[in-house]
DNA sequence: ATGGATGCAAAGTATTTGCATGAGA
DNA sequence: TCTCATGCAAATACTTTGCATCCAT
């Protein structure tokens, strides 16, 4: 009973079928370190034998997403990234030399939220449900 | 003289050429209120009688972006949009019903700079240059 | 068995590149 | 004139769709 034992069983909570490749997907989500692309989701579901279709795997991800199982990262590349929607509320860092990805989670005072929130509704009347936020910056290994 | 005569001489302190194509892209980029897509940017060109390509769209955009006179923005939605860079920090409202997106100016106080910033270097060793908010909810309309 | 899941091919959309031509400085 | 800018076509990249087949339940 690895981590993603939590994650399948959501999917079947949103009647979903687990399949080999859900599974080893699933499994591959809640291992990684970084948010996945799905090209690299990919090519780490047929390292591990799943001879995998794209066109799956961008399905297994809509899917997920619109379970709420994962959520999507966009970045300044065109391309979306994955990761597990467990994995606690975090921001990015992405480095602008090496394009790695780091997690961080702000003290709870730091964290942008409440009073941020009031302040537009009663300015602007939009009703924030969520937001994202992301540094850009150079990480400590290439500032070595 | 209108308010893209500072980004023509942007323009030209970065050794770009004032074409006729150039000065009406900096003209609609700076009456925008929302920031354009490429091919919005395009049509609105056509639009203004430039019956231009879209690959100098593409290069325009690019060569503004890397000399700083224009930002890049990336929603969910696969398709990058651009702003003026001078137009002032601000985050984005992103309207998950109609997509409309709207600025939002954060009173100093409640801007995530300096104290995170800090914490980040403390703690990931990562040197933040700049950072991203946005912000996702239904906008005023859409609430009505 | 039966409806959701998958694979494959083809289509759709966004963006980039190569190269010949055109026009600011 | 001499580059840089532009247009066009083709190529590349990412993502979606249609349809036949497969398999988890």
């Amino acid at each position: 009973m690895d981590d993603s034992t939590g994650t399948i069983n959501k999917l079947r909570a949103n009647g979903g079928r687990v399949t080999p490749v859900r599974r080893a997907l699933l499994q591959i989500l809640s291992s990684n370190k970084q948010p996945g692309s799905p090209r690299q989701l990919l090519a780490q579901l047929k390292k591990k034998g799943f001879d995998a279709n794209k066109t799956t795997v961008y399905r297994q991800l809509e899917m997920m997403h619109g379970a709420g199982i994962i959520s999507e990262i966009n970045l300044s590349d065109g391309v979306k990234r994955y990761e597990l929607a467990d994995s606690g509320h975090h921001h990015h860092l992405i480095c602008l030399r090496c394009a790695r990805i780091d997690d961080v989670v702000l003290p709870a005072g730091l964290e942008p939220r409440v009073e941020i929130a009031k302040m537009i509704k009663r300015v602007k009347k939009f009703a924030v449900e969520r937001h994202s936020l992301e540094f850009f910056g150079v990480c400590a290994r290439c500032r070595e």
